[in-house]
DNA sequence: AAATTATCCAACCGCTACTGA
DNA sequence: CTCAGTAGCGGTTGGATAATT
């Protein structure tokens, strides 16, 4: 790209080469006062002299290059140049599946800090990387999906959690992993989606277009603010797609991300409850599992992406002005990780299994067959529900409310609520939209609980579901911006055994909702753990599904 | 085919940290 | 300790190109 550039330069110059004067502005430095420095696209000639003067002079002072070679531009124009373009060992073209990877982990661990995840990839620029996270983060904010795959938010939780073990890690990390963490499984979630009609509030549920579902299925909740409202439907479907394209492997394990919240309070909730979720529209995921990563790691409410310090590591939370959930679409099926809640689901449902349809995993290629792809998701989810609904029907007993409500609930979801953004989207957004409308947020706005039908079980004033207090304390106790933080340190051991997790979770999260609903928490858990082993999907899909939800004072 | 929109990426800008006088 | 110069980093911009309407 940049050698088009130049060479259509070498014939005329820019107009920033022509008109734009840059008489050290103070950025250039080494220009001297009346110098006219040279600003936009660099001509090959340009390039030349920097290149000479280098090999000659080496590296650094860059300030002197104008005044030894003439070249007519500021030292901190040069330095950039050289070190984008000229240097040696750079590589040139598109990223690799393998470098992909690695940003989207160094990202995970580091934040934006481009300079050191270029250390990481020879030949590779901050800039470069910085572009590519920057443009691929806009198509995943544009697609509501998460930042990072739960598998990267695994490793990183991983290696923390070794570095603590042997070493004591980093003492913020620890903090926030020992001493203020709540590590709350995904039951707890979808147990409160499960029970969505609580909450007084619920998403608007506009439409049920399969490019809707898949699009919000595979990310996005209405209540994402990133996701413009008024982007036509086709236009997202083929965001998704395109969004899609740059995936590999698993497309349907993504976790799209609650984040709207404008206030200071729903900001922090949202970052607290920074979850995401299965994509798998499949009522039994949800019922068995609901909840999933608690994905990304800088995601904010306020519509916007970012930066963001999300590792252990750092030193000091960033929270700049864009964040947003976002996942990587590059590899993830390079990961070792284990297939996707939908497969294992269909796998589950379907008898036999297709060989042929749901394996979107193998074939959403990069750059093929995405939108393929997509529709035979909407299909398969389609099939799922029928056959999860109907399968609910029969399973339920009228004795069995918990487990009834739990079934009831997930079926009834997708039918009534049309916006199949997540499993358990509904939950979450409401408990959120709870904080808000309490607190006179943004989320005002947010339709009624009306827009339920009769599959809530039933409905309580907002007023009780988080009092003042908990929307107080809450945002602040909780803090899932950060990918490892997300990834609370047991939620494999938790795949393992879910009562024992439930009632940790049951503790965790009676402290974080009070206990006005600790009560109602434990009856929805137990229906979901009912659910959930009623399905026989219990250890599957937990460990398809890990999710986190720690709180933690950031130190 | 033209207009519009989206994407990519090189370059710029502002800021901070470091170093040496 | 202060200050100036320098290097580097990260955010943002703007132009070219591609894709879509």
């Amino acid at each position: 790209m940049s050698h088009t550039k130049n060479e259509r330069e070498d014939g005329m110059l820019s107009k920033d080469q022509t008109d734009s004067p840059l008489a050290d502005d103070g950025n250039c430095g080494g220009a001297g006062a009346g110098v006219v420095l040279k600003k936009g696209p660099w001509t090959s000639a340009e390039d030349a002299i920097l290149i000479d003067y280098v090999k000659k002079h080496g590296e650094g002072n860059w300030n002197a290059v104008q005044k030894h070679s003439g070249l007519f531009r500021c030292g901190k124009s040069c330095r950039l140049r050289w070190a984008n373009h000229l240097r040696p060992n750079l590589k040139k073209g598109a990223f690799t599946q393998e470098e992909e990877q690695l940003i989207i982990e160094l990202h995970a661990k580091m934040g934006n800090k481009w300079a050191r995840m270029a250390a990481h990839l020879p030949g590779r620029t901050d800039n470069e990387i910085k572009n590519y996270w920057n443009t691929r983060i806009k198509r995943r904010q544009r697609a509501g999906l998460p930042l990072y795959p739960p598998e990267v938010c695994l490793q990183a939780l991983q290696e923390s959690h070794s570095s603590s073990a042997v070493n004591g890690g980093d003492k913020g990390s620890q903090d926030i992993l020992q001493n203020n963490s709540y590590e709350i499984p995904d039951v707890i979630f979808d147990s409160l989606k499960a029970n969505q009609s609580v909450l007084p509030y619920v998403p608007e549920l506009p439409d049920m277009s399969t490019s809707s579902m898949l699009m919000k299925g595979l990310g996005s909740s209405q209540y994402c603010s990133f996701i413009s409202p008024t982007i036509h439907r086709q236009k997202r479907l083929r965001e998704s797609a395109a969004f899609f394209s740059g995936y590999t492997g698993v497309v349907k394990n993504e976790c799209p991300l609650f984040e709207h919240f404008e206030d200071d309070i729903s900001d922090k909730a949202s970052r607290s409850f920074g979850l995401s979720f299965p994509i798998e529209p499949d009522p039994t995921a949800k019922t068995s599992q609901s909840f999933g990563v608690f994905s990304g790691s800088h995601a904010l409410s306020n519509g916007n992406f970012s930066a963001s310090e999300p590792a252990l590591e750092a030193v000091k939370l960033e929270l700049p002005s864009l964040q947003y959930p976002e996942t990587e679409l590059g590899n993830w099926g390079t990961l070792s990780c284990p297939p996707p809640l939908l497969e294992s689901v269909d796998a589950f449902i379907q008898s036999p299994p297709p060989t042929s349809g749901v394996e979107s995993d193998s074939l959403s290629p990069r750059n093929s067959g995405l939108l393929d792809a997509l529709l035979h998701e909407a299909k398969t989810i389609s099939s799922a529900k029928n056959h999860v609904s109907e399968k609910s029907s029969n399973s339920s007993t009228p004795g069995d409310i918990a487990e009834s409500s739990n079934f009831n609930v997930c079926e009834t979801e997708w039918e009534n609520c049309g916006e199949p953004l997540s499993p358990m989207g509904h939950s979450a957004t409401s408990l959120f939209s709870e904080c808000i409308s309490a607190s006179g947020s943004s989320l005002d706005e947010q339709p009624p609980a009306e827009n339920f039908t009769e599959s809530h079980v039933k409905s309580e004033p907002g007023d009780r579901v988080l009092t003042p207090e908990i929307q107080r304390e809450a945002p602040i106790r909780l803090d899932s911006t950060r990918p490892d933080s997300l990834l609370a340190s047991n939620w494999l051991e938790q795949a393992s055994g879910y009562d024992k997790d439930q009632s940790i979770m049951t503790d965790a999260i009676a402290t974080l909702l009070g206990d006005d609903l600790t009560s109602e928490y434990k009856n929805m858990a137990a229906g979901a753990s009912i659910a959930s082993q009623a399905w026989g999907l219990g250890s599957c899909a937990w460990n398809n599904m890990p999710a986190v939800c720690q709180m933690s004072e950031l130190p």
